[in-house]
DNA sequence: CTGAAAGCGCTTACAG
DNA sequence: CTGAAAGCGCTTACAG
């Protein structure tokens, strides 16, 4: 079952059959062939960790998720998954609930395999300074979609890879703005996460550009979730004059906007215009389709990895700040403002 | 930053350092406290990888997953993912994306890191000599959720868990029942799927112990999703005297069937009743919420990792086929038969 | 309680 | 083109 085993039977050396096993050229094609022959015979299956560990290289990376629950992290591990496996890499999967405890011990255990690298989607206000205890400063680091937070560490280098969540904003009220909507809610995510913070920001953006002063009163906070949105759907129609669409902080508000709005009686999509941030499967078939802000997250999870793999190939590099372009999916939730 | 850089700096030998590391009673408690504060200090990290080949023992186990973007499969990765780590191992993730041939590539590559067993949810229409040519006979399989196609293989034995489909539509079908309803439909999914074929069945016992014979037109076939269901839900209102409830396949069937239904003007969950499975997050905040049976998929994770587990502990095991319970979870999709 | 030696399965110079 | 030897970082008998 070793390379020992294949080299005996062969009556050739270990060296011989591992050369076989990489393609050198190096040896005699009839040599080869019986080689080939005798591992196939025997079931022979490479030690990868026995040959890391003489080469001392690694060829596993670590991925870090903070809710795998979520389609959207779901599909960014395929993404990563796939990319990593095309390269010759393994994924050593860690999942931390959103929990930073979690997440240490996660980390701790995965760092004792040596990874080549880290993708760390993190979990909410993980810090800094906690990650560069567990991973150390000599294993390369990327971050996805949310900063970590507290102060920067100086020689802590690593990447960082985000969304435009302000661009996407910006695109999806320009769009409502076009249309003839000057009343135009932002609905929905916590101020205090930084995406809710930077699609605000996007939102006001395109506002302004139009020249109209964003009210606060249009500004409604819920949990990111369908439930919470459904539930202060109202929060929208008690306004005087009432907004005539909303820009919804994600997917999942947006569907439980509708839902809410439905109930109270409006039509969205007829006489309500909404839109997402995601463009999770969903998206496409609510009722009515979802006008969304694409994300791509399986693009973005083989982006991850290629960067990543940068930067184990070239461990000098500054951090860099990589923000993914996200694209407006126009369905049928935006109606022209009525009238 | 080696265990042997440790045994220097303190003056004693690697063995020593070894001992200290895994917490042997041997080492003299001084000789341990000053072990420790160097390896601290050095910030040194276990190479678990050079500690399992020399044990000849692996801490990895192989996660291969169909679909990782259903968020019922990626549930069930963050149960499997838990209870691992929960035991020391670490997951080595797959993804196949349905693709027979992925599964085999992705196989193929997880094996070369010796894992201690692999869980495979397996690609649809993945055979059981494909994944006995992949994996071999030494490795602990476990296959989760949809059955291996083709014969068995002569002593390749390996466990099996599944869904009690059966149980599941029967005791949906049997609280129609005991609603009222005596015209109750079978609707959505593909008839030759096994999970459909074993979920019609129990719908059929149901009937049958209530001393209806199940009529064929009541059997309406739909690709699994919102989608399709949403668009064939005239074939339920179309028959003659038509159904007052309807068994879905799965609760993208169902909440598709309910938008369709609603489209058609008649309102689900109180003139129609509708129960589905697998029980989605979007089922609990559905309007109206959705009756259905719940399979816990990061319950199963958990469970599929024991059961693991216990045959990497012994070899020897004879194959086990185990049908996780499900449990029906009533909401307001289910009112009584009208009138 | 601690140390010297061998070995897990592989690769890498170095000879020939 | 092939072989003998050393070594990756750890653990495991075996002495002492």
């Amino acid at each position: 079952m070793t390379l020992n085993d294949i080299a005996r039977a062969c009556g050739v050396s270990r060296a011989t059959v591992s050369l076989v096993l990489r393609g050198s050229p190096l040896v005699h094609t009839d040599t080869r062939a019986l080689v080939e022959a005798e591992m196939l015979r025997q079931g022979y299956v490479y030690n990868r960790a026995a040959a890391n560990l003489r080469q001392r290289v690694s060829s596993a990376v670590a991925l870090v998720i903070n809710d795998l629950s979520n389609p959207f992290f779901a599909e960014f591990a395929a993404g990563v998954d796939e990319a990593l496996g095309a390269k010759g890499f393994v994924t050593l999967l860690g999942s931390s609930n959103e929990s930073p405890a979690r997440q240490r011990q996660v980390l701790g255990s995965l760092m004792e395999h040596h990874p080549a690298g880290i993708i760390l989607s993190p979990a909410e206000s993980s810090s800094v300074s906690d990650v560069e205890f567990s991973i150390g400063r000599q294993t390369p680091l990327l971050v996805f979609n949310r900063a970590l937070t507290g102060p920067a560490s100086a020689g802590f280098e690593y990447d960082f890879l985000g969304l435009d969540n302000r661009a996407g904003a910006r695109a999806a009220t320009g769009r409502l703005l076009a249309l003839g909507h000057r009343r135009i809610a932002f609905f929905g995510g916590h101020a205090s996460s930084s995406s809710c913070r930077e699609r605000r920001l996007g939102y006001q953006d395109a506002l302004r550009d139009a020249g109209i002063e964003p009210q606060a009163s249009w500004l409604i906070e819920t949990a990111p979730t369908r439930l919470e949105a459904n539930a202060r759907a109202d929060a929208l129609l008690v306004l005087d004059p009432a907004p005539t669409a909303a820009v919804c902080y994600n997917d999942a508000v947006a569907l439980g906007l509708m839902l809410g709005l439905v109930r109270l009686g409006r039509r969205p999509g007829t006489d309500f215009a909404i839109t997402g941030f995601d463009d999770i499967p969903e998206a496409a078939v609510g009722i009515p389709p979802l006008t969304t802000v694409s994300a791509a997250p399986r693009e973005r999870g083989r982006q991850a990895a290629e960067l990543l793999l940068q930067r184990a190939a070239t461990p000098s590099l500054p951090g860099r700040c990589v923000i993914a372009p996200v694209h407006l999916t126009e369905r049928e939730s935006t109606p022209a403002v009525a009238g």
